[in-house]
DNA sequence: TTGAAAGCGCTAACAT
DNA sequence: ATGTTAGCGCTTTCAA
């Protein structure tokens, strides 16, 4: 079904039916116009967002490249994302870039001429210059890029997340509740958003003359916090460990720290205190109520998107977390 | 950056530089086809996959409309389209329906002429006549569609779930272990999938001529689980409550529910037991382990897309649960 | 107000 | 093996 199909049976020009069915400044006439419609209806014509795409330069379209949508923390910024995008009328592409194929995920992205790109929590230490040259070119062409975390790319608009204010405040919280003896299990030494948490942390630290008993990296993974906090038995002793307070890189990490202490025979908050980030959705569920730093993981889907569909210079977001006492710590 | 200039740089016609660029049967020399790659990497030539659909009529999109993309449950299945997708070059459009614009968004996809709808879980008890004509037209045009959950649209595929043999088994698998007394959570009355589990339980209660103290109906959420528990316990004081093993209709809702015992002061599994369907992902980390029937969440994503990609006869694959017993019954 | 016609960027016959 | 050209379905000047 095609427009000229629909305009022929209603008897009037291709032009004619574009500006009834599809929006524009000219408005037809009423008795016409409805005759169009009812032609639409009858032949059950559907717009080809394609070709209306070509002709109008401008496709509707909305890609999000995550890490994992499974996980938690990108699923729930997913669901901001495409609530925003669909407001506005707009769809949404969705990637996973487990790492290596970033670049063609953009480039995918790039060939279907999302309007803008957003990239959640890719920020590595060293970014990939091939991936920055790609995206650069996507803006120099009208594409609008936001990064979620960190502001890493020039001319980008961002969300960026306070992740090191966040684990400095919350280990001054802990401190100041009388909590001596720390433990991090962080993630992964690349992902910016890792180190800075592991930084806040430090930094509180230092600021009370306090020092870290141990400072790991793992992934950012109930596994890889599993596997952080078995270790970390497995060095100290189940002894040793006791009366720790340890520090997840975020809150999947540290729900799967807390299964490998309880594995261990330690109990959380008995033995051995723990905290994460985030707040997941659905951690009340949660046994002891884990302890974290709350960050609004919808609501900055939302407002990425917004950057994304606004027309105004790209601007950046600072959202800051809210720590969140619960048993766990 | 459009073919034509890329084509004038490379001193070929434009033909010639399709066929070397974006593949073709017919291939042009090594030497012609060497000096068009170095023209379009050095003009950052981008293919234009609206251009290129409209050309082609294929996109290279596959939609899929989700509940609700940060449940657990969405979400795995979500992962599982993209990687299959991916795999095969094909984008993902992903779209929330909560409901009332289901249709709206399955227009949306049709005007962006994805090759194959998944609709994953939205089998109403009745179904909107107008999606089925919407997607019936869909597929006579050429388009396919999966449904995921129950089959329920003639000429479809799917990727089934047998929700009723799954209650039927884990029942049965409680029963024979001893337990008598069941409450049913269940999930909302007009959805298929919840009402197949409640009656695969009342099955096997009324098989070995048990019955139920109580079968509910709630939102597919830790909410819905909470509210329900806590009006059980309300209504049969804590006592009443105690002994009972209580289904839920999935595993959010039975991880809501053990909180809400939780906050009664009723303890699982040593006050009442509870189990879950569905064995969502990190359900490790949770304590008391939750008995469930597992499904293959991400897996049932890769099938629907397998179907959605196949150029054969649709067809229809059954998955059957797993009854996983863990700490909570 | 309505219609005719020139693209939008690309593919695929069809010619050469 | 390479090039010419007619569309793909729609929007949008430009004329009427």
């Amino acid at each position: 079904m095609t427009l000229s199909l629909v305009a022929r049976h209603a008897g009037v020009s291709l032009a004619t039916a574009s500006r009834v069915l599809n929006g524009s400044d000219r408005k037809p006439a009423e008795d016409i116009a409805e005759r169009v419609r009812a032609s639409a209806k009858t032949l059950g014509y559907v717009p080809n967002a394609q070709a209306q795409a070509l002709a109008r330069s401008t496709t509707g379209l909305i890609g999000l490249v995550v890490h994992d949508i499974s996980d938690p923390y990108f699923s729930s910024i997913a669901k901001g994302v495409q609530r925003r995008a669909f407001a506005d009328r707009h769809q949404l592409l969705l990637a996973a870039a487990d790492g290596i194929d970033e670049l063609s995920t953009v480039g995918a992205f790039i060939a279907h001429r999302t309007e803008a790109i957003i990239m959640a929590g890719s920020r590595r230490q060293e970014i990939n210059p091939e991936l920055v040259a790609e995206l650069s070119r996507y803006q120099q062409n009208g594409g609008r890029v936001v990064t979620i975390g960190q502001w890493w790319l020039d001319g980008a608009g961002a969300v960026t997340i306070d992740n090191h204010n966040a684990g400095l405040e919350l280990t001054e919280t802990l401190i100041q509740a009388g909590h001596r003896r720390f433990a991090f299990l962080g993630g992964p030494e690349d992902l910016v958003s890792a180190t800075d948490r592991r930084d806040g942390f430090a930094l509180a630290m230092g600021r009370t003359g306090l020092v870290a008993e141990s400072i790991t990296s793992n992934a950012f993974t109930s596994q890889g916090g599993y596997e952080a906090a078995t270790s970390l038995v497995e060095r100290r002793g189940a002894d040793g460990a006791r009366g720790l307070t340890v520090i997840a890189g975020n809150d999947i990490m540290a729900l799967g720290a807390i299964a490998a202490f309880r594995h261990a025979g330690l109990v959380v908050p008995g033995d051995l205190r723990v905290a994460g980030f985030d707040d997941i959705p659905n951690l009340r569920d949660y046994s002891p109520g884990l302890t974290t730093v709350r960050f609004p993981l919808e609501e900055i889907g939302v407002m990425a998107a917004d950057i994304s569909l606004s027309h105004a210079e790209p601007r950046t977001d600072r959202v800051v977390g809210e720590v969140i006492r619960r048993e766990s710590a």
